[in-house]
RNA sequence: GGCCCCAUCGUCUAGUGGACCAGGACGCCAGGUUUUCAUCCUGGAAACGGGGGUUCAAUUCCCCCUGGGGUCACCA
């Protein structure tokens, strides 16, 4: 049966937690082929969990969505339906699709451990299945604690997987799921499909980890009467010894990288490396080029590992050939209060970094007299008197250089020209360490471009007392 | 352990029976540019897990093994 309807798609996180980086992805891969078909892409906060679902998770959910650019069309919150959800419960119940168990939580695990210790998968043994509603109805209303339970058919349940093709289950070793604990608390497993199908969604593009849930949710589709949505099982990524992503390895919340200071475009691009490739060489692509390249048929099968020196590389990449003003404007919140880095600092920073919060350690010379030690002023071995001797020199050059000369490119100039090529090293290391006190820092041209004569001189001048 | 998924360089991957003594990127190594670092440029090492088939021909198709992963909640 081939329906001719929009894509609808939706990305359905719980507010347990703060975003977690594979939840991005999951969402980026659904905007991505909401936003490449012309379709409608749908959040929808997944919050039945009472216990466990807080509303700063679901604004950290939201703000990093709007962070990455990846805007939804329409919200949902479980926590507003449901009246819905107990409509299609009491019509399950009322069908005998779904029964009331009474059965203890230390009897089921009991009866699990007991499975699992034989080497058999855990299953409900059906105990309550069997038991009329007359009776059902009437321990329930002497107080007796009870879950639904949905009747899962002893035959073969399967679907057809975008990405995997045909997976099969066999009902038989599912066993009777528990699909709400009364009627105003219904479970995962439930809701989504009622959901999914009431919220008109076409394809279900979601982690690996939930293949094993779908059989369930097929037979509750088929026992509600649903049309199934199709379904896409990601890839899931990995940490480095190839176990599922944990924080143990790497960050795992986005927000720790929008803290970071990652560029946005890096972080969705490197993303969407993950499990996915377009055609061609391409490793650097925009959000637009991959709303016109992305397709499910080039999603990868297999796990990806994070690779954090790949993120790093493109988060660079992108500072690199981003505009001046665009640069200065993200760059300024990482900034202390008052710092205002001219073009020359801004530009080198740009070059370098990776992550925004490390801009202020980059900067932090050119607003505050740095301090080091003595010995970073020599150069490969050189003799504290020629270190000497060559900043004297350099003061000597440097008050020679008028004040309007104090540019990049004019102060290199001039300096080049008074060095001869040997011992260029000898002069400008020094120089260089007096200016920033680094070991690693832009040319000293730079710094004395940025810093004027006069705190160029009084840090020559420091440095000379210094090595005194 | 049951069920399910997966398998090309260290990593992300290209590859859909011959065009592949397997291509790109990150990382790594070497050299060059640079006072230093970063950038940049050049070059290099580095992979089809194993065994059976099918075929004139398998990285590519099938089976088995091995390995890895996911999942087995009154969480999602």
């Amino acid at each position: 049966m081939v329906k001719d309807t929009k894509v609808r798609v939706r990305f359905a996180p719980s507010p347990t937690g703060p975003l977690h980086i594979g939840s991005v992805r999951t969402a980026l891969f659904n905007w991505l082929f909401a936003r490449s078909e012309g379709g409608v892409f749908v959040l929808r906060i997944e919050d039945t969990d009472k216990e466990r679902s807080r509303e700063e998770f679901e604004a950290d959910i939201k703000s990093g969505l709007q962070w990455l650019g990846m805007e939804w069309d329409e919200l949902y919150r479980q926590s507003d339906r449901g009246e819905v959800y107990k409509e299609h419960l009491l019509r399950l119940l009322e069908e005998n699709r779904a029964y009331w168990c009474f059965c203890s939580k230390e009897e089921l695990k009991a009866q699990n451990e007991a499975m699992l210790s034989q080497g058999l998968a855990p299953k409900y043994s059906g105990k309550c299945r069997s038991l009329t509603k007359e009776e059902a109805d009437r321990r329930i209303s002497s107080g007796e604690g009870a879950v639904v339970r949905l009747k899962i058919p002893e035959k073969e349940l399967s679907f057809e997987d975008i990405i995997r093709g045909k997976i099969v289950f066999d009902g038989a070793l599912i066993g009777d799921t528990v699909i709400a604990r009364d009627l105003e608390s219904p479970l995962y497993n439930f809701v989504v499909v009622v959901d999914d199908a009431l919220m008109e969604i076409t394809h279900v593009i979601r982690g690996e980890d939930h293949i094993s849930n779908t059989p369930r949710q097929i037979a509750l589709g088929e026992a509600l009467g649903f049309d199934m949505p199709r379904f896409a099982h990601l890839p899931i990524i990995l940490n480095p010894d190839r176990s599922k992503m944990s924080k143990r390895f790497a960050d795992t919340a986005l927000r720790e990288y929008i803290q970071k200071g990652y560029a946005k475009e890096a972080v969705i691009n490197f993303l969407a490396l993950l499990g996915w490739h377009p055609e061609g060489d391409r490793e650097v692509i925009t959000k637009d080029e991959l709303i016109q390249e992305f397709s499910l048929k080039r999603v990868q099968r297999g796990g990806a590992v994070f690779n954090q020196d790949k993120l790093d590389w493109l988060s660079n990449s992108y500072f690199k050939q981003m505009n001046m003003e665009e640069f200065r404007s993200q760059l300024q919140e990482f900034l202390p209060e008052g710092w205002q880095p001219n073009e020359v600092m801004i530009s080198s920073v740009k070059e370098r970094i990776v992550r925004l919060d490390e801009a202020k350690g980059l900067l932090q010379f050119y607003f505050e007299a740095p301090d080091y030690k003595t010995e970073l002023l020599s150069w490969k071995g050189m003799s504290q008197e020629r270190v000497t001797q060559s900043l004297t020199k350099t003061h000597e050059m440097v008050e020679g250089i008028p004040e309007r000369d104090f540019k990049t490119n004019k102060l290199e100039e001039r300096i080049l020209g008074l060095v001869s090529s040997e011992n260029r090293g000898e002069v400008l290391w020094p120089l260089r360490v007096a200016l920033s006190g680094l070991e690693k820092s832009p040319s000293p041209f730079e710094i004395m471009a940025a810093l004027g004569k006069k705190e160029s001189l009084r840090r020559i001048e420091y440095a000379q007392k210094k090595i005194a």
